[in-house]
DNA sequence: AAAAGACCTTGACGCAAATCAAGCTCGCCG
DNA sequence: CGGCGAGCTTGATTTGCGTCAAGGTCTTTT
């Protein structure tokens, strides 16, 4: 981080495990994210522009209003994206996890805040190498656009549920398709893990902590899901999958 | 429009005004469009692919799952763009007008149906055909990002207000942002047509007809707005803005 | 091991918006 | 011109979720 926007967080600036990076052909995660439209070379000359860095949780990576000077990979963890309201209401966006793209490559400024939710890493580049780089490399406008499409289709998703779903078709909708971003970044698994606390999932879906926390034990009650440390077990996919969709 | 999926609705299928289209160089739409990226001698040739429609009010130009087989720029008129629930539930992802782009270029379905609020002109492409476009012309695919980005941006304020805002406060961000738009396309005037109904206002901002109606009535109560035939009459901008933000 | 604090759950109650129900306005057509 | 229907407004009532409040669990601190 540039450092600048966390010297007055202390708790949550601290910068951890910026040691022994992987480069970016022998990473992990290329094929999940943005970089999977670079070739062998580009991804050497990639190695020389991307930074790689770590974070504990509650470290904000951007601030909504902020000069866009980065643009970020996430390698690992989760990141909770939102605005707020003068008054303090806030809206979580989303959440982004490992492979996912962050930032504004053509607008000037963030339009959200990203914080860390747990321990994360990230790669980030500077903003203008990257648009120089969108610029002389066409497949990868291309793939940012591609990634681009996908967040404008889930953000109508998300205006659906916003505007037309009640309180447990939410939560069902929410579980569903966090249980499927998480699906293609790690082995699938019956429990999916809750990183984020109430109130964020909360905030994500328009609701109250209680209303949330309410929803989720009817949907334990009702035998569709087992509430565990840290996260849920689907128990009844189908019923799930029906609840969400209204 | 391809014909198919308009057989069936009789009045709202009619196609109209398709004579005497101008050319792209003398388009009028132009700069506000995508087109504004192509030079000359680029107008020229898609003057050869470009096809011009109207239609009158109800007409379906795509819907919700159809594969996409053309991208549309809007010319004139008014369209809404919604996604259907199983149940009939309905929620207005936007309303497109002069000049906004329609249709998904990388993807291969249409993810929410379109269908005209008035009478509409639109020019549309084969996607086909647009597809290749954006390969051989790197500043158009830039272009598309830079609509794709003011659309993610759109779809991120709308998250805000159907999460966040009461009734009021959704009302008069709706008013202030059509209104913003409308701007950008005709000269401003304090007067603000609002072509579509309040039925279709109702499920854009995720409430009732009724709640919608009654938020308008004390919206002009409150010397704030005054309502005229078709559209409203804003009187007092800066409280508006004040409400719209929360 | 006790105390403190963060997070979560559950219950009682209140309220903003939904639902139910008229009645109004205006354009259209016989 | 008169009657009909679509769209809009307004009032009465209900309800789903928010708010307020209390207690529980787990982790961290000392």
């Amino acid at each position: 981080m540039t450092g600048k926007p966390l010297q007055d967080i202390s708790p949550s600036t601290e910068k951890v495990n910026e040691s022994h990076v992987p480069n970016c052909s022998t990473c992990t995660t290329r094929h999940l994210s943005i970089c999977d439209a670079l070739g062998p070379k580009e991804l050497v000359t990639f190695d020389h522009v991307v930074q790689h860095r770590g974070f504990a949780a509650k470290a904000v990576l951007f601030e909504q209003g902020q000069k866009a000077d980065f643009v970020f990979s996430v390698s690992e963890g989760t990141i909770r994206l939102f605005r707020l309201l003068p008054d303090g209401r806030r809206q979580i966006i989303g959440f982004a996890i490992k492979g996912d793209f962050l930032g504004t490559a053509l607008a000037e400024k963030h339009e959200y805040t990203a914080e860390s939710v747990d321990h994360i890493r990230v790669c980030r580049i500077p903003r203008s190498t990257f648009l120089q780089m969108l610029d002389e490399k066409p497949h990868l406008m291309k793939k940012l656009h591609e990634i681009a499409g996908r967040e404008i289709h889930d953000s109508q998703d998300q205006i659906v549920l916003l505007g037309r779903k009640n309180a447990e078709e939410r939560v069902a909708a929410f579980l569903l398709s966090f249980r499927e971003r998480l699906a293609r970044v790690l082995t699938r698994s019956v429990t999916i893990p809750l990183p984020m606390s109430r109130q964020d999932i909360a905030d994500y879906l328009g609701l109250t902590i209680e209303t949330v926390s309410r929803t989720i034990s009817k949907l334990a009650r009702d035998k569709l899901i087992v509430v565990v440390p840290d996260g849920i077990r689907i128990l009844d996919v189908n019923r799930l999958v029906e609840l969400a969709e209204g």
